[in-house]
DNA sequence: TATGAATGAGTGTTCATTCAT
DNA sequence: TATGAATGAACACTCATTCAT
C-alpha cells in the first residue's frame, strides 16, 4: 500500500482503486507480449483509458508498477495453487490436485505465467526478489504434498522434494504455455492427462488405468 | 565484381567472419545478464573490442544481432541433444542421456538457457519464429525417444509424446537453471538423480534403486 | 477525458500552441539558410528555447515539423496572392497587382521562397504533395487573371494560361530572389518595373509608351 | 584493360575516365531527386556499380563530387546556349533561338535543371560560387540579346536587361520543369509557343501571328 | 586502379519522469 | 485525484571517410 495520506485504509475501491486495477490488467497484457522493456509508459496508461500522470500518481513509476503487477499475480498463484488440496486429500490425491489446478490457473493468466518464465532467473533485476519468492512460496505446495507421499514412503525414498518440486512446477508451467500458444483448441482434459502420466511413478498410481483417486 | 556472391555465405572467414564471432560472443553475454532491452549496441561492441559502427555493418541492427545469436545459440542446443543419444541406446537409456546432455549443456549456457526460457512464449517478437523452430527441434528428439518407448509397448500406452517432451524439456530447463542460480554448488549427479526420479515411471525403471547417487 | 477532443483543432492557444508558433519560427530561419538536411533538431529547439524532446512531442518528427512548415509558409503565400486583387481591378491591373504583392512577399520571406524552389520537383519526398498543391493554388491566382484577359479577347487568344501562369510564377520568384540576393539594396520599384516591362505584351498596357505594336 | 602506372596524362578515357561518367550519371539522377543531404556515397556507388572506395579514390569526397558534377553540368548549359544563336540571327531571333535551347537542353537534363534551381539561393553552400558563376553566364547570353533589341531602340528604352535576363531565365527554367514533371505528354512546340507568347512584347513580334511553330 | 571492412562523430528518436494546473 | 505538456538523458542508427589489401 502506502499512498494514503490523512485517514486510514478504506476498503471499498474508490475511483482510486479502480484506476489501479485498469493499470494492472493493462500491464500484464502488454509487459506479457511485448516483455517490459519494450512496454510503455504510454501504452499502458492508453490501454487503461487514462493519463500518462495517473500511472506515476498511482504508482510511484514503472518499475513499481510492474513490481506490484508480480506481486498481485504470483500472490493469486500461489494462494489458487494453496486452496487446491481439500484437508482430506491423500498426498497422490494432493499433488495430482495441484498440477491440476495450476494448469487450469495459467489456462487463465497466461499472460502472467508468461511473465513469471521470463523473469524467473532474472537475478539482477529489481523485482527479482519478489518474483523468487512468490515463485518458491509456488513451489512449496508442491513440495509440501510430495513430502507427504515420501512420509508415507513413497517409492522413491532419497527424492529431493524440493528440486521436484521445481521440475514438477516448470513441468506443468512449460506444458500449460504451449498448450496455449499452439494448441488453444484442446480440451483442458488432455492436458491433465498428460501430466498425469508424467507423474505415475511418482504418486505410485498403477500408470494405464487410474481406476482410484 | 566487388558486390555479394550468389549466397550469404562467404567461405574465407577472413577479418569479417572473425568480427561476427567477436560479437556474437560479446552479446550473449550481456543480452543473458541484463536482458535484451537493458543491453545497449555500444556494450556489446565494446566488449567486443570493435567499432559500435562495426555491429551495424555486421548485422544491420541490434534486433537482427539478437535474432542471430539465438539461432546460432539455439542450434547448438539441439544439435547437442540429438548428438547425445548413442545409435545402441535402448529408449529408456536414450532418454536419461538426453535428459543428462540437456543438465549439462544448460549447467554449460545458463545464459543462452535463459534467454530460451524467456522469450519461449513471446510470440509477437521477430525473434520469435526462430526460437519457436529450434525449440521445437529440441523437445522432438525428446518426443523422438518417447516414441520409441511408446513402440515397445511402454507403461503409457496412450501418452501425447509431444506434449510429454515438451513437459520434460521445460522441468529439465526448469530444473537446471533453480539449480545453477540457487544452488551453484550441488553437483550435477544430484541433479542427473532427481531427473531419473522423476521419470522412473516412465522409463520403466524399477523405481526404488537408484543406487548411484 | 483527457484524450484528444474531435479534431486536431484545439480552440485554446495555450502553452501548446506557443510552443508550436516558437519552432515554427526557428525552424523556417533555420532550414532556409542551411538547408533541411543541414539543419538538426537541436538547433532547432535551442533557437526555439524548448527541449528537444519537446519538437517531437508536437509534431512527432524534423519531417513531419518541416512538412507542416512548408503548409504553413505556401499558404499564407497563396491568401497573399489572392488578397491583392482588388474586386474591382480589370485583368490587366489584376495581374500587375498579383506580380507586385509576389515581389513583396518574396522580398520579406525570402526564407520561405528558396525553400518553395529547392522543393518544388523533387517528387520522391514526403512533403512533395504540400508543396506542389500549394505552389499550384498560388500559380492558379495568375492564372485566373490571365484566363480574364483571355476572356476578353487579349492580345494572344491561343494562350495556354496555366503554363503561363507557371511562367509568371517563375519568373517572378526568380526575379525576386536574384534582388534579394546579388543586389538587395535596390529599391523595389526597379523591380516591380521590369517586370511591368516584361508583362506589357501579356497586359496590352501601353508599356510606358509603347509606339509601335 | 591496362596496368600503365607511370605515364602522363592519358586523353582517351580509358577504365578511369568511365569509372567517373559512371560517377557522375548516377550521381546527378540521385542528387536531384533526392537532395544532395539524402543522398549517400553508398547509393551513388552502388548505381553506378562500383565500390564505395572508388568514390574516394577518383573524386576525393562527396562534395567534391558533387561540385565537379555542377560545373560539368551547368558548362554544357552555357555552353549550349551560347552555341544556339547564329551568327547571322536578329536580336528577336536570337533570343527566341535562345529560349528554345533552354527548353530542349532541360528537356534533355532534368536532374541538371532540378539542382540548379534549389542551389541557386543557397549561398552558403562550398559550391555556391561554382553554381552562381555559370548561372551568371548562362543569364548573360540571353542578357546579350536583349542588350541588342535595346541597342536597337526595341520596345522598352529603359528595360534593365541584366534584370530581365534573370526573369526570361527562371521563366524557362520554370516551365520547361514543369512541363516535365506534370505533363511530360505534351509535345515540346507547345512549350515553345507558350514562351513565345510570353515575350511576344519584348521580342516586338505582331502578337496574333506565331506563324513559326 | 579499385575494393569493402571498419570506423566513430553526429543525429534522429524514444520514453520514463516531472510538475503546473 | 488526475492531467498532459514539457523535459533531457540515453539510445539506436547513419554515413562520410579511411586504409589495408
Amino acid at each position: 500500500m502506502g499512498r494514503m495520506s490523512a485517514s486510514t485504509e478504506r476498503p471499498r475501491s474508490g475511483r482510486r482503486e479502480a484506476t489501479r486495477r485498469r493499470l494492472f490488467e493493462a500491464a500484464v497484457d502488454l509487459i506479457s507480449e511485448q516483455g517490459y522493456g519494450a512496454t510503455t509508459v504510454d501504452e499502458i496508461a492508453e490501454r487503461a483509458g487514462v493519463a500518462k500522470g495517473t500511472v506515476y500518481y498511482n504508482f510511484g513509476g514503472k518499475s513499481e508498477l510492474y513490481t506490484a503487477l508480480m506481486e498481485w499475480g504470483v500472490t493469486r498463484l500461489a494462494d489458487t495453487l494453496k486452496a487446491a488440496v481439500p484437508p482430506s486429500a491423500s498426498p497422490g490425491e494432493g499433488l495430482t490436485a495441484v498440477l491440476r489446478a495450476g494448469v487450469v490457473f495459467i489456462g487463465e493468466h497466461e499472460a502472467l505465467a508468461r511473465l513469471l518464465m521470463a523473469e524467473a532467473w532474472r537475478t539482477n533485476q529489481a523485482w527479482y526478489a519478489t518474483v523468487r519468492q512468490i515463485r518458491t512460496e509456488a513451489i512449496g505446495v508442491i513440495s509440501g504434498q510430495l513430502d507427504r507421499l515420501a512420509a508415507e514412503g513413497a517409492p522413491h525414498p532419497g527424492l529431493d522434494t524440493g528440486l521436484a518440486g521445481s521440475a514438477l512446477f516448470g513441468m506443468v508451467v512449460t506444458v500449460a504455455l504451449d498448450w496455449r500458444t499452439l494448441q488453444p483448441e484442446r480440451p483442458v482434459e488432455e492436458i491433465h492427462a498428460t501430466l498425469a502420466h508424467m507423474t505415475a511413478g511418482l504418486v505410485g498410481t498403477p500408470a494405464s488405468p487410474p481406476k482410484n483417486v
